[in-house]
DNA sequence: TTGAAAGCGATACCAT
DNA sequence: ATGGTATCGCTTTCAA
């Protein structure tokens, strides 16, 4: 069991300075080329490698970013963390994660944590974050950026989508399909995208003076979906509803396996679209159509601007827009005209 | 911009010495109640927060755990990192994760990225490590722990299922639906898993003396599954094959994509499981019957185990099997005896 | 109970 | 180009 290698063994077994072995490993400066054979030499023998905590201590660089999240296991989520990953690890920094299930107390305990293991920076990613914990990390004096669809991109600089935008496209795409009577369906919340996803809807509905209903629904969940048709499927039948744009996967999904459980074919009797493409969007027979965001392109472009902000010392100073795509799949019916 | 503060500060601030503080916060000796106070006290006020790269630096315990997988997208890796995550956070680990992306040299370079953080135990996620990274983890010194389904449990130590009595299990359900010709739908691979899945569907349909037949994949994933049927689905109504047991969850999506697009309707004409219960066998519809892995199970042992390894210096002995589960659900169909 | 000082494993400044 | 040494922020031994 014999102690990790440390760089005065390095120093005594190459006949060297601890400062020259310092120097050869880092090429912070010129060697002589013998010198820095032998030290090679005795870092290869001895299965040398540098302690990163002390080098971190010193040099008061931990070259790790912290990444606060609700829970990894939200499908989106490994998406985003690709991202991060790799454009993390083309910088050289190390991720350091913090599950917090979106609880105002252990996302407080998250940013303690991150704090004492020195992250130079912290992403929170969350669906809805308190905007006390972003003081916090304010407080610590980290560079932060939130990925958050919970208040606007003016209020807290964010990289995400245009999600009135995005829904607007949506929208239109159904009525390209020759769709004249339209259900929106939503969960009732008031954040920040679900508002401007509905305007994009509202907006497009209104532009082709179309008949269109607005529904909510208690919560943003497969079940919900589900139980909002069994409640409503003979309002959107009497209405002779065609199709249906709901603000979320999950809620489509939810709707989808309602049509399945009741032998209603899809698209035959309705159209149908999500918002997100996770990944069941794209598995489910018949395919949801939907709308992508692209979590990788948003992680990734998250770690390039902490990296920014922490190289230069530049302040976040608008919000970035990504570009989203319709996904046309099997969930919507051409109509004819 | 305001320096962190640091126990220098506390001290100053309190009036007392530089290791009473210490005492203080790790409450490792007796200190008098108006020093502890007066600690507390600045403490308080500085906002001061312990640096861990410090302290696990002269402690020479870095309180972390170093996870080495394949790419935290996989559906299931999310759920083993729950448990990594909850177990770990209890024993006040934190967790260190690389993704490798299966790739030999990424492997090596990730366990010695972990090592030089000074990671205390590695717990290794893979479907297929080559042995040589767990002889690099050994030179290492550090304790580890692989989640793996391609070596047998006794040749690496790990915590899994009985791979053979799951399939034997899955078999027999099929069998009790009075299904009497049966296929078998597997990867071309020879992994550990691989094989004992095969062996228990073997052993039972022999058991049963049914007729049955084995086919292979040219690999695991929804296109095989979809590409198998394509050329295959004569045979099987030739053989009047009325159940295909399938080796894992993606190829049995993707035969169901294939009897979707073919208008061949589930379970009336063919019944069909899958293995590994991913979040898709229980959204897609119809619902996808299945074998359950513990995977959160396993992380939260994996962790324990390699906790209890880190405490007691004890050897990781023999392998865990833990139970697994059929879910029952809707593709496969009740035949008349 | 308390404080002074050594040391954890590195970097970097200051001499030489 | 090279070496000696202070330093990073903390824990811990050793005296007092």
């Amino acid at each position: 069991m014999s102690r990790k290698p440390t760089m005065e063994d390095v120093k005594n077994l190459a006949g060297v300075s601890i400062s020259t072995v310092s120097r050869v490993i880092n090429g912070t400066r010129k060697v002589s080329p013998d010198k820095t054979e032998a030290v090679n030499k005795a870092i290869e023998k001895l299965g040398y490698k540098p302690n990163e905590l002390a080098r971190s201590l010193v040099m008061k660089r931990s070259n790790t970013l912290g990444i606060i999240l609700d829970d990894i296991g939200y499908g989106y989520m490994a998406q985003y963390l690709r991202g991060i990953d790799e454009i993390g690890k083309m910088y050289k920094y190390d991720i350091l994660l913090y599950s917090t299930f979106g609880d105002f107390e252990i996302q407080k305990k998250a940013v303690d944590f991150l704090s004492s293991k020195q992250v130079e920076g912290i992403i929170v990613i969350s669906e809805k974050i308190n905007s006390e914990i972003l003081y916090l990390i304010r407080e610590h004096e980290i560079p932060y950026i939130i990925l958050d669809q919970f208040y606007s991109p003016e209020e807290f600089k964010t990289i995400t989508i245009d999600y009135k935008q995005a829904m607007y496209d949506m929208t239109k795409y159904i009525i390209d399909n020759n769709h004249k009577k339209i259900a929106y369906v939503r969960e009732r919340s008031s954040s920040y995208s679900a508002e401007s996803k509905e305007t994009g809807y509202q907006e497009c509905v209104d532009d082709f003076n179309l008949e269109s209903w607005v529904f909510n629904t208690p919560e943003n969940s497969i079940e919900a979906g589900y139980n909002f048709l069994e409640k409503n499927i003979k309002k959107f039948r009497d209405y002779n509803i065609t199709a249906i744009v709901a603000d979320s996967d999950a809620l489509a999904i939810g709707m989808l396996h309602y049509f399945y459980d009741n032998n209603i074919s899809i698209p035959e009797e309705f159209s149908i679209t999500g918002f997100g493409n996770t990944e069941i969007s794209e598995l489910f027979k018949p395919s949801l159509s939907s709308v992508r965001m692209p979590y990788y392109d948003i992680g990734a472009i998250a770690v390039r601007m902490l990296v920014k902000i922490l190289r230069e010392s530049e302040e976040f100073e608008k919000s970035i827009n990504l570009k989203h795509e319709i996904m046309e799949r099997e969930t919507v019916r051409k109509l004819k005209k």
